[in-house]
DNA sequence: ATAACTATTGAGATAAAATATCATTTAGGA
DNA sequence: TCCTAAATGATATTTTATCTCAATAGTTAT
């Protein structure tokens, strides 16, 4: 196992991450890079945001039923799920919350993670709504 | 649209969901019914799946990066997934935690719900291991 | 009980998200 | 510049779930 290259693609995958204004999903990233480099490969935009969130660069932002986001920020916050356009932003709570196993019958399983998925409407699909 | 009818198939998979011992999903459920009926067809158990969450019941319990399970009972609680076999159970928090807009900052968004998903180690899992 | 209507089924095709395969290209050290 | 293995691009495959459509079977009316 030698050490990891730097690539083209690599770069073009962290750019179009860093400089998303929300989270994008994959899909959402190959169709960005796309547009000005027409010979990537989807699969080469999968593996090198694998190799991201491996290297703690990039962090994988599931949601239920729907492909993974990608988010820039390694601060450990939350997320909220637009319901209609599906979009994910960041959502910050006032008071951190504490889920251990001395909060919780975890009828014998050992606690490793929780992760909270929070579903709203986004500000846009509000107005788009209001607006008919 | 006239009023749902009763099949054999759908009672199949209601039964094979009450009778479950924990929270299958649809493919286990589809072949539990399948080794005595073995003409059902997967559509027709993801179909009665469907309709059973929409009649309100079977719960549908969605985990992250995989298949939905389905849980008989209706009462509100909280899931658990093992990060090896994947198989979800209940699990109880002693103090019910509240998270509404009063304590978020949902930057704009109007929240709608959200979910909890507990990962752990299964007791099966931890003795495999133990024993290895 | 029979006929008629249409919801439901079974089989297979399709879709969406992601990974695997493999020949070709290329990064980076010698 | 050459060499080697890592990375790429194209495509196939996997997983989970839905869709399509002809055939089947509940339900209601007769």
């Amino acid at each position: 196992m030698k050490d990891k290259r730097q690539t083209i693609q690599k770069g073009l995958v962290w750019d179009a991450v860093t400089n998303a204004t929300n989270h994008p999903n994959a899909e959402q990233i190959y169709e960005r890079i796309v547009e000005k480099h027409p010979s990537i490969s989807r699969a080469t935009v999968y593996r090198n945001l694998n190799s991201l969130v491996e290297e703690g660069k990039v962090k994988r932002v599931r949601v239920l039923g729907g492909p993974d986001h990608f988010d820039r920020t390694l601060r450990n916050h939350y997320h909220i799920q637009c319901i209609h356009c599906k979009r994910v932003d960041d959502i910050e709570l006032f008071e951190d919350i504490n889920l251990s196993e001395q909060n919780i019958d975890t009828s014998g399983y050992t606690l490793e993670s929780y992760e909270i998925v929070f579903n709203g409407i986004c500000p846009e699909c509000k107005n788009k709504r209001a607006a008919q």
